[in-house]
DNA sequence: ACCACTCCTG
DNA sequence: CAGGAGTGGT
């Protein structure tokens, strides 16, 4: 009876059968960045064999050296320089947005319970006895070779960047210069604020929070914290910088994938999608789909008929034919998984090297969906849905998940630990940069096309370059905000055109990329078209406007909430984020 | 109280 | 896109 019944319902087991994290939570944002894997295409291997031997082998016992060097430096250092006003400059380098910082902590709960930033902080710097000192400057010394094997360890291919790892000495900032790999725009320096990003050092970290003390004075603990969270941006900066390599190298596939993917987009047409693909596509159950797999695929809608053999077929919504865009642009959204893999699953290990078993989400490429073509279609005036009879399904092209066997591969681990609510950085890092840029702005609008409802957690593992604190959080959720008004405010608009075009059933209206509504979004969002929009949102766009669909046709926008609904069911479709996001100068 | 959100306004 | 008001959830 419910006119929603028939969408929402599929839609919710769509989303209990394939996204269990999504459903965790209205918004919350613990789900999808733990549970969750962003669906990186590649990536697959989860916990086997180490790429980097030299680096992983070892794992435990260098990052533990590398740990107990890091904490030795930073207690040089701060015994030196940094002393003096430690707890001003960490809680605000320059955040002059006032004493807003003092009491929050939007702290993580995963990172470092015990050690609080507060007041410790003040006198702990202080208190660093002159007998620690002493042993740790001996420790410091023997510690200078070790560092030296993890740099080399780190980033063999980096060498020629910083041969000889000679700026040992500057400690922390030797790595820091060793990943000034290409210029990022607006990250002056992203060091501080990594650990989010790898769970893995942190977990361990925490188990070796009870030995460490013993080395620190009474006010060790600060240092402590401030030294692990220096340590663990290192390690993440020399990450970042394999993976940039990595993903930023074989260029080729990735780009090859999209063009692939989209450019049989066209012929597809209103001919009944062929059997072969139509099969795969159409049997590709939702109870088959791996957890995750949700709304990022496109499967999604596609399933939605599946589910109910009686709708009608949905039939794009597309008036105007764009010119097709981003031609070679590498596809963000995971589709296929091309032979490359094998690379990044250096980079899957290199992300994931630790307490794994986060891995497992699995993820459905399928994501490859299709666009559905609009084929000679009617076009209507108001742009966007076309009729059509029965059959035409989407037509499936060459469809993403090449083999069974790739379908279910891992995703990156998620990054489970965040910056644990350390909203400034240490003083030790000066440089970090400041508020939000453009660049910050653009790729927002770009992890839009993924999540239309980020959490703040989730916000700081994709903008490892951003100091976070109070403000510098909530005006990028105000971002969001404003990116999603202006998304609903167009699916309505195209909502309402529908209605007043005579459209009476919502699955015929479908967001392809050559309609209007996509036009739209596509130019608020991804104005220099230099991203590849991928077709997970596509999906969720298309969706989105069905419901608005159904809530005007039903009269129900004479509540004055009747949004609401909507936005609910929106803020259960975000799609993980590709990794790649999570490199500080990724959109550039 | 806080926070995040929506809605409205400039 | 930022501000501000109003709202609802904690």
């Amino acid at each position: 009876m419910d006119p929603n019944s028939g969408l929402l319902s599929p839609l919710s087991r769509a989303c209990s059968h394939l996204a269990e994290p999504c459903m965790e939570g209205e918004r919350s944002p613990a789900p999808r960045e733990q549970g969750g894997d962003p669906h990186f295409p590649w990536s697959p291997v989860p916990s086997s064999s180490f790429a980097d031997p030299d680096w992983f082998c070892d794992e435990n016992i260098q990052a533990k050296r590398a740990r107990v060097e890091t904490i030795v430096q930073g207690m040089c250092l701060s015994l030196n320089a940094l002393v003096p006003g430690n707890a001003q400059a960490r809680d605000s380098p320059y955040c002059p947005e006032k004493a807003q910082e003092r009491k929050r902590k939007q702290s993580l709960p995963t990172q470092q319970g015990p050690l609080k930033p507060g007041p410790v902080g003040d006198h702990g710097s202080r208190k660093g006895g002159p007998r620690v000192r002493e042993q740790l400057y001996q420790l410091k010394q023997q510690l200078r070779h070790l560092q030296k094997h993890i740099l080399q360890a780190a980033e063999p291919r980096d060498a020629a960047q910083d041969p000889g790892g000679s700026e040992m000495d500057k400690g922390p900032l030797s790595v820091k210069q060793r990943k000034g790999y290409g210029s990022r725009p607006w990250a002056v320096d992203s060091d501080h604020h990594h650990q989010g990003s790898r769970g893995d050092l942190s977990q361990k970290e925490k188990h070796r929070a009870s030995e460490e003390p013993r080395f620190l004075p009474c006010g060790g603990q600060d240092l402590l914290e401030i030294l692990r969270k220096e340590l663990t941006g290192a390690v993440c900066q020399a990450v970042d910088s394999v993976l940039q390599k990595v993903l930023l190298d074989p260029p080729g596939h990735l780009t090859q994938l999209g063009r692939s993917f989209q450019g049989l987009v066209p012929e597809g047409s209103s001919e009944p999608s062929p059997p072969e693909r139509g099969i795969c596509k159409d049997l590709f159950p939702f109870a088959t789909l791996p957890r995750r797999a949700q709304p990022q695929t496109g499967v999604l809608l596609r399933n939605l008929s599946l589910a109910n053999p009686l709708d009608p077929p949905r039939y794009p919504v597309s008036s105007r034919m764009i010119p097709r865009p981003y031609q070679g642009r590498p596809a963000n959204c995971p589709l296929t998984v091309p032979s490359h893999i094998q690379e990044n699953q250096i980079l899957s290990q290199l992300l994931s090297h630790g307490p794994s078993d986060h891995w497992d989400s699995s993820l459905p490429q399928d994501s490859s969906s299709q666009s559905h073509s609009s084929p000679e279609s009617a076009l209507r005036p108001w742009g966007a849905v076309k009729l059509r009879p029965s059959v035409l399904s989407q037509q499936q092209y060459p469809l993403p998940f090449t083999s069974p066997g790739l379908e279910r591969l891992p995703l990156l681990p998620s990054v489970k630990v965040e910056q644990g609510g350390l909203q400034c950085a240490p003083d030790v890092l000066p440089f970090s940069s400041e508020g939000l840029n453009p660049g910050h702005l653009k790729k927002a609008k770009l992890m839009f096309f993924f999540t239309r409802y980020p959490s703040s957690n989730l916000l700081k593992a994709y903008f490892p370059d951003v100091q976070f604190n109070r403000c510098i959080t909530s005006q990028m959720i105000k971002w969001f905000s404003n990116f999603r008004e202006f998304y609903y405010i167009q699916m309505e608009k195209f909502a309402r055109q529908a209605i007043s075009d005579g459209v009476t059933n919502p699955k015929m209206l479908v967001v392809l990329r050559d309609s209007e509504l996509f036009r739209a979004l596509n130019m608020h969002y991804n104005k220099g078209n230099d991203f590849e929009v991928p077709d997970c949102f596509l999906e969720i766009a298309s969706l989105t406007l069905q419901e608005f669909f159904r809530a005007v046709s039903a009269g129900k926008d004479s509540d004055p909430s009747w949004k609401k609904p909507i936005y609910k069911i929106i803020s259960k479709l975000d799609s993980d984020i590709p990794e790649i996001f999570k490199s500080s100068s990724y959109p550039q």
